[in-house]
DNA sequence: GTGCGATGTTACTAGCGGTAACACGAGTCT
DNA sequence: AGACTCGTGTTACCGCTAGTAACATCGCAC
């Protein structure tokens, strides 16, 4: 049967690509994302062009590969995010299950955020611009749903969920890239500082008299 | 005497260097991140290697570049930031100056988000990780000590500063990333619901009754 | 005049992303 | 059986990049 063909193939072309996105994988996570297609290549034991007619070019296979670890995160995330608890309780532990994620796979995170498409030869016409973060983009739009679901707003509320869910995921995504490059604290302690951010302690913490100068 | 001749060579270099940071300034802003040094060069009226005698390489060409305007954006900030208002007003007011200056410049704004380091040849050794975003550290870092000049946080307050400086610094940034991609509204309804998400109202808002499915 | 240092050039290397052209093995049709 | 197609793989190449070496040239002190 003509069906049975097709779905050998499609297939047997599926578990190729899975390997070569674990190849590229691992040579991602050695050499960085500045890791050359000669090099993903050999690591998958084969030769440029395989790669170009499963992924199209360089930026369909870091995109194929982005989008594996993102819908991990993003999955782990949601599960925190859903969670049958109060509201600072689901803050506190999604972002502390965002900074258990990059701890554990700094490579990972580094890649996922410093793409670094620039390549060398014919990919002039790249809009850095548009590609960038999408892992960033992904996560404040699926914030933004759950505040939007979960929070009374009230009117105009949509809207003020977006920019809140961006906003809280950049929040997030900056706080911990430089947790993550200076360690200064533990990372119970980042979680409860930010999560006293998001409750307002900045509104209602006093000024400070005696300082210097003013 | 010594020290005038070299006085005088040392303007004229610098004089110099400034040119080409302008020529180079115009080729990023027209080409974006990805400009090659050959054509900044050619922009500038000379060759290649003239850039690398005063640059080194093309992420010191670009570090200075991104210095620049850093430094000039930062200014601005500053200003907002030390403004003698209250505290709310001055949140406001650093979040519109940003995104005022990223509204006005888009391809300056995405050149120092968005390096692409990443070349082509020889600069395999170069550590994305390490070198990334430098502005929204810088502003962070800015932040953290301007919140912790002015804001009384009790014990611990350093950390917890710097903490929100960056976090702050990131919500901005992801947020400003967004608005500038979508134009969901206008800039002085996006300063609003970030100060007012600054301002505790995620804490505030009440639990949604009736929503889908939960 | 003569050396010397800065400024500039041309011509090159090595490596990149990406592609065209060719080679082979398996299944299918006649 | 033998020709035909099709997916998989290769080698060899293109145009481009960042970066460098070697050579030319100007201005200036001595």
């Amino acid at each position: 049967m003509d069906t049975t063909q097709r779905t050998d193939q499609q297939r047997s072309a599926d578990r190729r690509r899975r390997e070569l996105l674990e190849a590229a994988d691992r040579v991602v996570l050695r050499d960085g994302p500045q890791a050359s297609m000669n090099a993903i290549a050999a690591e998958a034991g084969i030769t440029k062009p395989i790669l170009y007619r499963h992924f199209g070019d360089k930026g369909g296979l870091y995109a194929a590969l982005a989008k594996r670890h993102t819908d991990a995160l993003l999955d782990s995330l949601r599960a925190a995010l859903d969670a049958p608890a109060d509201r600072r309780e689901r803050v506190e532990s999604t972002l502390d299950t965002y900074l258990a994620a990059i701890e554990a796979r700094p490579q990972v995170y580094r890649f996922l955020m410093h793409p670094a498409e620039g390549g060398g030869g014919a990919d002039q016409g790249f809009d850095v611009g548009k590609h960038s973060a999408p892992l960033l983009r992904r996560m404040g739009e699926e914030l933004a749903q759950v505040i939007e679901e979960r929070v009374d707003l009230g009117p105009g509320g949509q809207q003020l969920a977006r920019a809140w869910g961006h906003g809280i995921v950049g929040m997030m995504h900056a706080a911990g890239d430089w947790w993550l490059g200076e360690r200064p604290c533990s990372r119970a302690e980042l979680v409860r500082f930010l999560a006293d951010l998001l409750w307002g302690r900045l509104a209602a913490a006093g000024d400070r008299v005696g300082g210097p100068g003013f």
